[in-house]
DNA sequence: AAATTAATTCTCAAAAAATGAGAATATTGA
DNA sequence: TCAATATTCTCATTTTTTGAGAATTAATTT
């Protein structure tokens, strides 16, 4: 393990059920020597990537903090996408939670995410939070609009295909067909999801933008209702994006040296 | 330049202003060949820490996301932090902003903030962005609590005092005695600021939670409401925070091996 | 305060990886 | 299709990283 597979590794090890590791602790888990995790430690303390709390336990870093609010501030998606769900979640008039996720590795991840008031469950889905990509409203609409080549990396080609295989293209094609996916319980028990694609081909973007409520409570009027917002705001946020990105941000070199 | 530093290198090239760099740009900037700036990237990019948007252009990965949502699930501050803020500015029955925030290298950085509804204003104190360290209530506390030596090192030593390090000690002084530090108008115009320390020495956590509210609305009675309901809320965070880190939490090794 | 234990840094030679310049290749837009 | 860029590759050289254990430091106990 060399370059910045080492600096991987140890980050990987920090999870919601290992928070905290102590340098022996992760030594151990990595199958690496002290020393060498020591240096590699310190590296990743320097720049604010891990913190030492008390008793040679250290923690993810603040910079994380600092590079997350640089994102939140600078990704056209993520910019475009929060005046978007706070509206969304408005006009819902419903508890409801509102989610915009993209493609991430060979998982889906929510970049954005707002709650409507008073709204007393919280999804899985959450900003963030890698999930599943075959599964829920939200990660299947990305699937669905994803390059045939790409979606064959992911799910394996069409030849290899079992009975749930051809399902699942089936409902692709369903999916990008109708323009929306609704799904109900398919990650959470009792929540529905409505989810539309997000696409601006131009810029290689293509997101999932959704909402998830109650779905003992949902009547057919109510979700059609939904349905029709989720995706109006979809190609709204698509819209806003293709517009954002048509001037290609400039790229200024700063000339800055590094030191050192 | 080697190593992390490498890495470290590129990740600081973006920022507000620069959001997206071309990778010949980042060899300009860093005066680092190309090709080995493209090496760089690539890591970077296969770790999730940078993405490759349109055209050859690169923005800050959704790993960090990934990475903050985990903090803000298992970090103990800013879970602690995060009921008590919410409570806070329900409490406050005015427009304000609560604010916590630690030490982040030679500056003062906000890892949680919660807004009261219907607050006009955003102070420049906000989640994830480095602010400097000798102005401002926030800021303030948290120096003023600093052991002396590491004091020493980020302000300069007693000695190379002139007439405004003096004052700084003098007022620093002051607010450990107090036990809380207002101010208005020193980071923005307009806004006050009170703070008061959240501490726990065994953990060597040195905090400050802070209310910023507009200043012109705030009378002196109201004032001291909110310097109590500040100081109140900085102790309940450090009593939380001493609860649940006193049976220490525990690391357990996985033996997960790294694959490669 | 001394002793014990654990954490962390240091040392050094061997092994591995990064570097840079340019060639080779891929990708993109006109 | 062609040009212009972007990106990867190649390889000899230079520079790190690595690992094992010793040395040091820090924390805790006796």
């Amino acid at each position: 393990m060399a370059g910045f597979a080492r600096f991987q590794a140890v980050l990987r090890l920090f999870d919601e059920t290992a928070s905290a590791w102590t340098v022996p602790a992760m030594s151990d888990a990595l199958g690496v020597p002290a020393s060498t995790v020591y240096r590699t430690v310190r590296d990743l303390v320097a720049g604010g990537f891990l913190e030492a709390a008390h008793e040679s336990v250290y923690r993810l870093g603040s910079a994380f903090i600092e590079y997350d609010r640089l994102l939140r501030l600078t990704d056209p998606l993520v910019a475009a996408g929060r005046g978007a769900l706070h509206d969304l979640v408005a006009q819902a008039h419903t508890p409801c939670v509102a989610l915009l996720s993209r493609l991430y590795n060979d998982q889906v991840m929510c970049v954005v995410d707002e709650a409507a008031r008073d709204t007393a469950f919280r999804p899985s889905y959450e900003r963030g939070r890698p999930m599943p990509l075959t599964q829920g409203a939200t990660s299947k609409v990305i699937l669905a609009h994803l390059p045939a080549r790409q979606l064959n990396r992911l799910i394996g080609g069409p030849k290899d295909g079992d009975a749930r295989h051809a399902a699942l293209r089936r409902e692709l094609a369903d999916i990008r067909k109708r323009g929306f996916c609704a799904t109900a319980s398919e990650i959470d028990a009792g929540l529905a999801g409505i989810a539309a694609p997000v696409i601006v081909r131009e810029a290689g973007i293509i997101a999932s933008l959704s909402l998830v409520a109650d779905d003992s409570r949902l009547e057919e009027s109510q979700r059609r209702r939904l349905v029709l917002l989720v995706v109006s705001a979809a190609s709204l946020v698509a819209e806003e994006l293709r517009y954002a990105l048509t001037p290609p941000t400039i790229v200024e070199p700063r000339h800055k040296m590094v030191k050192q």
